[in-house]
DNA sequence: CTTGACCATGGAGTTTACTCCACACTTATA
DNA sequence: TATAAGTGTGGAGTAAACTCCATGGTCAAG
């Protein structure tokens, strides 16, 4: 797959995927001469990759932290221990996020249902749900 | 309580605190004169203020988007209706949020459980968790 | 009355994540 | 054989969210 069928693909910006390219957050084949310059050869796991970092991003984690991660998987990649402790560190992160998310959909709710209730009572406060 | 107080409180640097008043996000009072400038003196319910934009930061929304949130609010508040409205968008922007969040929860989970297995079967795939 | 601790403003600089050229090359089409 | 469509590189530009700095002010302590 050529670069701007893969953009189509994961619905991503040619320019982006070439700048993911750059960072290193992908690597595809550059098998085929075109250009100037060898072509980029894109096979489906690179589509499960460019994928995962939309996932990632839009979770909070910046394009270093995705790139750390990656690197730390692979150089794991040969001790379970190691996969796992890196696995769980995510887990415990996005555990941490889904708190702050949950704190702010029972905030929101009760706001809701306080308006609703034509604002009987107090005013629903951030400060209870901590 | 001045600016210093409040930084400390709401664990953020003086600069940030005075960037969200320059763009509108905190309006602490002015009355006190100091300085060259008058100072700003912040009251409790800035503290909330300041505490809600971090929440909603760290649930990806931008400055310019909880800002219009804010004024669409206050726009609305002395119309129930609207104010649910504006309540119930950000309730579903959320939940988005939280769907995808689960999804990478349970990918990570699931490739953990095949690590300890010692990597019985196929690989956790991306693509089976959307 | 000077030194240090705070305060405000305006503007420059930084990082992140793109986004947009200009230029150069190859290949399919008219 | 010209032209369009697609690809690569290097580098400039942009928007967001800070972050840092120079300058200028007030005020309490020594």
């Amino acid at each position: 797959m050529l670069i701007s069928e893969f953009a189509r693909t994961v619905e991503l910006p040619v320019d982006t995927i070439r700048f993911y390219i750059a960072k290193g957050l992908l690597k595809p084949d550059r098998s085929l001469k075109g250009g100037s310059n060898p072509y980029h050869l894109f096979k489906p796991e690179d589509v499960t990759a460019a994928r995962m970092i939309r996932l990632q991003q839009t979770l909070g984690y910046t394009l270093s932290e995705i790139l750390t991660l990656n690197d730390e998987y692979r150089a794991g990649e040969h001790s379970s221990e190691r996969t796992i402790e890196v696995l769980e560190l995510q887990i415990e992160r996005l555990q941490e996020r889904k708190i702050a998310l949950d704190t702010a959909l029972s905030f929101l709710r009760n706001k809701v249902d306080w308006v609703k209730s034509g604002k009987a009572g107090d005013a629903p406060n951030l400060e209870d749900y901590q």
